[in-house]
DNA sequence: TATTGTTATACTCTATAACTATA
DNA sequence: TATAGTTATAGAGTATAACAATA
């Protein structure tokens, strides 16, 4: 078994007192590893994960992405986005297009298939929030989230 | 380079437009990317990262934690406490002990070497904290720490 | 000369199972 | 029989550099 399973988690409840459960990052990256679990068990029927439900979506969006915008947005380095792009491809769920302003650049559209798996994807996303935010009401979710958009999306450094 | 530097990013805005932006555990892994790695920077030069900084957090805390505890409350699985032990120990920051009250447990103390570095760590740390939520003020940054620490310890699944 | 995508490589992180010593 | 820690190994995730095509 990797890490924890809930049924098991009931000692370290006296650590809540340390400096480090007020600790912003810290929280960040557990909560993280919660929500990330929780997403890949509910996309594993899917052959999907967090990282390529993530280039899914946004190739099935309406701006269709650029392969660097995705980096960019996404957070990843150029390199990886070219292996999800390839795996998303190869299962015919996207295809790449060469820019006609910049030929250059690819952008990633989503196949009719790749839109149809993403409707099911996001359904299954949904679910794995409310199983990992099951602490907190939808006020509150609605609350953390306009938070957490400024933050991410805000000036870094 | 790996990801993106802070002067190349500007292209993909428009992709905030995509329901990912307000996929919340998107938001979450977003932010804990740029978050660890402001964190990783600041801590580097006292060699350590985030993971190994919080293990040495809770060592040098109160109640001091066994391998087992650090392992459900770092959401890690304990092989992967052992070697993070092992370098701190190595390093004289940490020590094992017995717990004598069960043989088979061991607690995790921070020396006084470590406790010494886990004060500057602190400082990093909080360091890096500013830099990676500049967008949030004082008030905001208390409100998400709060939504945080109930969502990130209260019930999963 | 700079940028997009690509390939290749190495390293870190994470997952899993088996083993030991204690209980 | 169950639990805490350990070891070993494999796989996923991440970092870095070099290259071709295009700008």
């Amino acid at each position: 078994m990797a890490r924890n399973d809930s049924t098991a988690a009931q000692g370290a409840d006296r650590l809540l007192a340390s400096d480090l459960a007020q600790d912003l990052s810290f929280l960040v990256a557990r909560l993280r590893s919660r929500g990330s679990a929780a997403a890949n068990a509910r996309l594993a029927p899917l052959d999907l994960k967090v990282r390529s439900y993530s280039v899914l979506s946004l190739a099935c969006g309406d701006p269709s992405p650029s392969q660097r915008e995705l980096a960019e947005f996404l957070w990843l380095d150029p390199s990886q986005i070219v292996a999800l792009v390839d795996g998303l491809e190869g299962r015919g769920l996207v295809r790449r297009e060469t820019d006609p302003s910049d030929r250059r650049s690819k952008l990633v559209l989503g196949t009719a298939r790749g839109r149809e798996l993403c409707a099911r994807a996001r359904v299954a996303a949904s679910a794995a929030e409310d199983d990992s935010l099951r602490a907190l009401g939808a006020g509150e979710r609605a609350a953390l989230r306009a938070l957490l958009a400024r933050a991410a999306f805000g000036p870094a450094d």
